[in-house]
RNA sequence: GCCCGAGUGGCGGAAUGGCAGACGCGGAGGACUCAAAAUCCUUUGUUGGCAACAACGUGUGGGUUCGAGUCCCACCUCGGGCACCA
C-alpha cells in the first residue's frame, strides 16, 4: 500500500488500504469468535449469555459448491442477510447465522464425470474456493455452525430422518381429524388388538408373515412401489415431477423425460396435501409463492361418480356432479385398464391404433389445449346413474390416466373441452343451465337453450334447468352451484353411487436416484421386502469406489432399465447382521436419496451442529424455532433466497419438517417463518453476428453502439453466468475497490427484492462514499483522526432524523434508502468541514452492518479498543425529530405556488393566515376569495378559491 | 387461456394520498496537474426565457379527491407462474 511514488495521500481510502483494513478485521473476527452464537443447552450452550436477548435465527438457502466459482451475481442475498444480522446483533439480539453446503447431487456427479475426479474430491475443492470467496466479503457466520450435506456426520441424521419418516404412518383421524404422522409401531398393535381392521377384515393373527408386511408396507410415509415415473435415460435415473420441465425435459441436463412404470422409494407427501395448503396461512410469504404451492398442490373439490358398465363401475372424479343430467358421454385416457375390457370387436383396431399413436406421443404433445380433439368410440356404453341413459364411452389422449381416475364424464354444455369434443364428433349436447342474458348478449347470438346455437360452453352459476330425476334429484330452478353440488353430492351417496371427495394435483414424491453421489439408503431387503436398519448401524456409509459413474443411455432409449453404480458393488451389496433373527444375509438397497434430501432439514442442524445423541436438542430447537406467541407457528425468522425453490426445495423441506413435528422431535410446525426472495443481478450479455455470445468485459461502447474486436454486437439483459460470458468475478471487485465497496454497492443499488442489472462502472460511486467518510474523519495525510468541536443544532437533528429513518430502513431490508439517507448525514458533514467525536461514533455504527471493516477501523481510531459488533446500535432522541419551524409548501387550486415558514406547533387557523399572508399566494389568487383552506398538519396548505 | 407482479429522467432507483425524480452512475462546466488518472467543487427532467419565472411531465384513456406516481375501472407493454387437472 506504499504511494510513495505518487502524489495519492498515503492514508487515502484507496483500494490498498480497504484491503489491508479488511483482511486485518476478518482476521480479528476469527480469531476472537465475534459471530459466535451462544446456546440455551448442549454443546454450544451458554445459558447466562442467552438470558435475556431476544432470538433472531437468519438463514439464507444455502449455496451448491460448483466448480464454476462466484460470480457477483450469488452474494446479494449473502449480504443481505449479512447486513441484517449485523444489525440485529447491534440491536440486541441473540442472531443465529451460518452457512453450509450442499453438496450431493447431480451436477457436482455430472462435473466429476466430465473431468474423470470422483465427485468428493471436486465437491471438497469447491467448497474450499467458494468458502475463500466468501470470506473474503467478511460475512458474519458463526464457523462453528457450517455443515456440509456429504459429511457422513450430517447425513447420518437424513439418513435417521429416512428412517423415522419409514417407522411411520399417516392417522387420519389423529389430531381431530387435521391428521398426523404416528410410529408405525402403533399400528401394528392396533392391527394385533384389532382396534383396526385389516384392509381385507380378516384377523391380523391369520395373515402370513408375508401378508402382514405388505399391509404395514403399504402404510408407510416412505415406501416402495411400482408406479409410472419420470426416466430419463440421459441421466440414468428416475426424477421427481418438480424436477422434469413443463415441455417433458430434465431440469437437470435439458435431456427427455418418459412416464414409465418402475418399482421405487416413494414419500407419502400427498397425505400432507392439506396441511401444506392450510399452513401457508400462518406463513409470512409473498402470496406469489404462496400461490405457487396452492398451485403446485392443486387441491380440488368434487365428487367420484360410479357409472356402470359392461367391465363394472367406472368411476371418474368430477368437480362439479351438479352437471350430472348433462352427462351425454364418458371418455376414458387411452392407457385406461377398462379400455379392453369395453373395446368391442368392430372398433377393436381403431382403439388398438389410437392407443398406439397415443403411446407414441410425449406428455408434452398431449397437453397442448390448442390441439384439435382426437379419440376413439371403444363401441360400448355406461349408465348415467341420475337418469340411467346408456352414454357411450370413448377413449381420448385429452383425459390423462394421472390426474383423477383417468376417466372423466363429460358434460359437452359446461366444459370447453367436452364441448369441442362432442362437436368434433357430432355427440349430443344438451343444456341443463339457462345462462343469463348478459352471457348470450356479449357472444352476439338469440337467447336460446338450443346449443348448436352456442359458440362455447358455458360455465358458471346459473339457474338449473333439465336436471331432474323421479328418483328425488331435483335441481330444476336452483341458481347456486354451490347448493347444487351439495344435493348431486347427498344423492350420489345415498344410491352408493358415488361421494363427495377432495382430489390433488400433487403426486407422492419420487425419492430415489440410480446414481452414485447421494445418501445411500439405510434399508436391506429379506426376501419379503425392505426393512429399515437400526439407528445404530447410521450412518451407512457410501461406499468408496472408482467406478461412480452412472450408466447412461441414449437420452431417446425411453425402454432401457436404470443401473445403479452402488448395485456394481458386490462387497457392499451383501451385508450380515442380526437384525433380530440372528445373523444373517441381506442385500441393501442401492439407490440413493435425490438432492433435496440434504436441504430438508438442515436448518435444524445449524442448531446443533455438534450433538451426536440427537438431530438437534429439543431445548435448543424451542429456543431458536419455536413459536413465537399464539397463532404463530414457529420456524426461522427470516429466510432468504431465490424464487427458483417455490416448489421444490420449500415444499419438500415443509413435508419433513412436519413429520418431525407430528412425531415429537421439534416444536415448530413450519421450517420457514418469513421468507423473503431477493431479485437476480443481471448483466448485459453481448452477441455477435452469428449469434453467439461473447466476452462482455472485452465489449466496447461508443455513442450508444457496441461493438467487440470491432465488429458490431447485440446487447441483452440476462442471469450473470459463463453460458452468457458476462460473469463478473468478487475478486476483480475486492481487487479494484475492497470488500466493503462491493457489499455496499450490491445493497444499494435497489431494493432486496428487485432483480437489478449489475453495472461496473457504478461501482466507483460506493467507493466515493466510502472514501468520503473516510476523509471527514481522518486526516488522509497523517492517518490521524480529524475530528471537530460540537455541531450545530441543525446538524444534530439531521442526525438523529437519519438514525431514525437508518433504524426503520434496516428492520425492513429497505438496505438502499438507508445507504442514501447516510449518504445524505455524510455530505452535511462534509460541507460543515469537522465532524465531532459524538457524530462521528453515531456514523460510523450506523455504517457497521454494511461495510463492516470500514467501520471497525474506525471504531478502533475512535479509541475503542474491541470490535463494535456488539455495541448499541445509535436511538434516535425523540425530542431531536422535530424542530421549532417548519415549511409547509402552499397550494392554490391544487398547484404549488409557494412556501411559508411556521412554527411546529402553530394551530390550523395560525397555518390559515400565514398561507393568505404569503405574497405569491396573494398573486395566485388575483384577488379571488379563497372558498376553502384545506391545512394538512405538518404537511401542506390548500386554498381551493 | 387462467393467476400473480411491474411500467417514474440517458441508466439503477426514491417518494405514510400532500413540493415527483432522494441517493448513486453518466453528462456539462470548473479546481488541482506540464499533462493525464485519481480526487474535489458547481450544475444537470423536458420545453421556452438572459433571468425571475412559466408551461409540460410517473405506459394509455377515463374516474374518485381540495390534492393521484400512489386509490378505482378499462386498455397496452414487459416479466413470472400454471395450463386439455375433469
Amino acid at each position: 500500500m506504499a504511494h510513495a511514488d505518487s502524489d495519492i495521500p498515503n492514508f487515502r481510502y484507496s483500494s490498498a488500504l480497504a484491503q489491508d483494513i479488511e483482511l486485518r478485521w476478518q482476521h480479528y473476527w476469527d480469531s476472537h469468535g465475534s459471530f459466535e452464537a451462544p446456546n440455551p443447552a448442549g454443546p454450544l450452550g451458554d445459558r447466562a449469555a442467552v438470558a435475556g436477548r431476544e432470538r433472531m435465527f437468519v438463514l439464507d438457502m444455502f449455496p451448491y459448491p460448483s466448480g464454476a466459482g462466484l460470480h457477483v451475481g450469488h452474494p446479494l442475498g449473502f449480504i443481505g442477510t449479512d447486513v441484517f444480522s449485523r444489525y440485529k446483533r447491534m440491536a440486541g439480539y441473540n442472531v443465529c447465522y451460518t452457512m453450509g453446503f450442499d453438496a450431493f447431487g447431480l451436477p457436482a456427479e455430472q462435473y466429476a464425470v466430465q473431468t474423470g475426479q470422483h465427485p468428493a474430491i471436486t465437491t471438497a475443492a469447491n467448497i474450499a474456493n467458494m468458502r475463500r470467496q466468501l470470506a473474503r466479503l467478511g460475512l458474519s457466520h458463526d464457523k462453528r455452525r457450517s455443515i456440509e450435506t456429504t459429511d457422513p456426520q450430517y447425513y447420518r441424521w437424513t439418513q435417521w430422518i429416512f428412517l423415522q419418516i419409514f417407522n411411520s404412518w399417516y392417522d387420519t383421524s389423529a389430531n381431530n381429524g387435521v391428521g398426523s404422522a404416528r410410529p408405525i409401531a402403533e399400528l401394528i398393535s392396533a392391527f394385533e388388538d384389532g382396534s383396526r381392521a385389516t384392509p381385507d377384515g380378516r384377523a391380523w393373527s391369520s395373515l402370513s408373515k408375508g401378508e402382514q408386511r405388505s399391509v404395514v408396507d403399504d402404510h408407510r410415509l416412505a415406501y416402495v412401489s411400482e408406479a409410472p415415473v419420470n426416466w430419463c435415460p440421459g441421466l440414468g435415473t428416475v426424477v421427481a415431477n418438480e424436477e422434469v420441465t413443463a415441455d417433458g425435459r430434465s431440469e437437470r441436463g435439458n435431456f427427455p423425460v418418459f412416464k414409465r412404470n418402475m418399482r421405487q422409494w416413494m414419500m407419502r407427501i400427498t397425505a400432507y396435501a392439506d396441511r401444506l395448503i392450510d399452513d401457508l396461512e400462518l406463513l409470512d410469504w409473498t402470496d406469489a409463492i404462496k400461490t405457487m404451492q396452492r398451485n403446485w398442490i392443486g387441491r380440488s373439490e368434487g365428487a367420484r361418480v360410479r357409472f356402470a358398465s359392461a367391465a363394472g363401475d367406472i368411476e371418474v372424479f368430477t368437480t362439479r356432479p351438479d352437471t350430472l343430467f348433462g352427462a351425454t358421454f364418458m371418455v376414458l385416457a387411452p392407457e385406461h385398464p377398462f379400455v379392453a375390457l369395453l373395446t368391442t370387436a368392430d372398433q377393436a383396431d381403431a382403439v388398438a391404433e389410437y392407443q398406439s399413436v397415443a403411446k407414441a406421443k410425449k406428455d408434452i404433445d398431449r397437453q397442448d389445449a390448442t390441439r384439435e380433439k382426437t379419440g376413439v368410440f371403444t363401441g360400448s356404453f355406461a349408465t348415467n346413474p341420475v337418469n340411467g341413459q346408456q352414454i357411450p364411452v370413448w377413449i381420448a389422449d385429452y383425459v390423462l390416466m394421472g390426474y383423477g381416475t383417468g376417466a372423466i364424464m363429460a358434460v359437452p354444455c359446461g366444459d370447453h373441452r367436452d364441448f369441442e369434443f362432442a362437436r368434433q364428433f357430432g355427440l349430443s349436447i344438451p343444456a341443463i343451465q339457462q345462462p343469463p342474458a348478459s352471457w348470450f348478449a356479449e357472444r352476439n347470438i338469440a337467447e336460446s337453450l338450443d346449443t348448436s346455437t352456442w359458440p362455447e360452453a358455458f360455465v358458471g352459476d346459473a339457474v338449473y334447468v333439465q336436471s331432474a330425476n323421479a328418483d328425488g334429484l331435483e335441481l330444476n330452478g336452483l341458481s347456486s352451484v354451490t347448493e347444487g353440488k351439495r344435493l348431486a353430492n347427498e344423492w350420489l351417496q345415498a344410491r352408493d353411487r358415488g361421494h363427495g371427495t377432495v382430489n390433488f394435483r400433487l403426486r407422492d414424491w419420487l425419492f430415489s436416484r440410480q446414481r452414485y453421489w447421494g445418501e445411500p439408503f439405510p434399508i436391506v431387503y429379506d426376501e419379503l421386502g425392505p426393512i429399515g436398519l437400526p439407528d445404530s448401524s447410521l450412518p451407512v456409509l457410501l461406499p468408496e469406489t472408482e467406478s461412480f459413474s452412472p450408466r447412461t443411455f441414449d437420452a431417446n432409449d425411453e425402454f432401457s432399465n436404470p443401473e445403479s453404480p452402488l448395485d456394481r458393488l458386490d462387497w457392499w451389496t451383501d451385508i450380515d447382521i442380526d437384525l433380530g433373527e440372528g445373523t444373517r444375509s441381506y442385500h441393501r438397497d442401492t439407490n440413493v436419496m435425490p438432492n433435496w434430501a440434504g436441504s430438508c432439514w438442515y436448518e435444524l442442524r445449524y442448531l446443533d451442529p455438534t450433538n451426536t445423541d440427537v438431530l438437534v436438542d429439543k431445548e435448543v430447537e424451542q429456543y431458536w424455532m419455536g413459536p413465537q406467541g399464539d397463532g404463530h407457528p414457529g420456524g426461522v425468522d427470516l429466510y432468504v433466497g431465490g424464487v427458483e425453490h417455490a416448489v421444490l426445495h420449500l415444499l419438500y423441506s415443509r413435508f419433513w419438517h412436519k413429520v418431525l413435528f407430528d412425531l415429537g422431535h421439534v416444536s415448530s410446525k413450519e421450517p420457514f417463518h418469513r421468507l423473503f426472495n431477493q431479485g437476480m443481478i443481471l448483466a448485459a450479455a453481448f452477441k455477435d453476428e452469428r449469434d453467439v455470445y461473447v466476452d462482455a468485459a472485452s465489449v466496447q461502447e461508443a455513442g450508444g453502439q457496441f461493438t467487440f474486436e470491432g465488429k458490431p454486437v447485440t446487447r441483452e439483459w440476462g442471469k450473470m453466468g459463463k453460458s452468457l460470458k458476462n460473469a463478473v468475478s468478487p475478486d476483480e471487485m475486492y481487487e479494484a475497490y475492497g470488500a466493503d465497496t462491493l457489499r455496499l454497492y450490491e445493497m444499494s443499488t435497489g431494493p432486496m427484492d428487485a432483480s437489478r442489472p449489475w453495472e461496473t462502472r457504478d461501482v466507483v460511486g460506493m467507493h466515493r462514499f466510502l472514501q468520503r467518510i473516510w476523509r471527514n474523519l481522518v486526516d488522509e495525510e497523517t492517518g490521524e483522526l480529524r475530528l471537530g468541536a460540537a455541531a450545530d443544532i441543525d446538524t444534530v437533528r439531521l442526525l438523529h432524523r437519519t438514525i431514525n429513518d437508518v433504524r426503520a430502513d434496516m428492520d425492513d431490508l429497505h438496505f438502499n434508502t438507508a445507504i442514501a439517507k447516510m449518504i445524505e448525514l455524510n455530505n452535511a458533514l462534509t460541507k460543515l468541514g469537522a465532524c465531532p467525536h459524538d457524530l462521528a461514533e453515531s456514523l460510523v455504527l450506523m455504517i457497521a452492518p454494511l461495510c463492516p471493516h470500514i467501520a471497525e477501523e474506525l471504531w478502533s481510531k475512535l479509541g475503542h479498543t474491541d470490535s463494535l459488533t456488539n455495541t448499541p446500535f445509535p436511538v434516535a432522541d425523540p425530542a431531536l425529530l422535530v424542530s421549532e419551524n417548519t415549511e409547509l409548501p402552499v397550494q392554490v387550486n391544487g398547484k404549488f405556488r409557494s412556501r411559508i415558514v411556521v412554527p411546529t406547533d402553530a394551530t390550523d387557523d395560525q397555518v390559515r393566515a400565514a398561507a393568505l399572508a404569503d405574497d405569491k399566494v396573494i398573486a395566485a389568487l388575483a384577488g379571488a376569495t379563497p372558498k376553502k383552506i384545506i391545512v394538512v398538519p405538518g404537511r401542506t396548505v390548500n386554498i381551493v378559491a
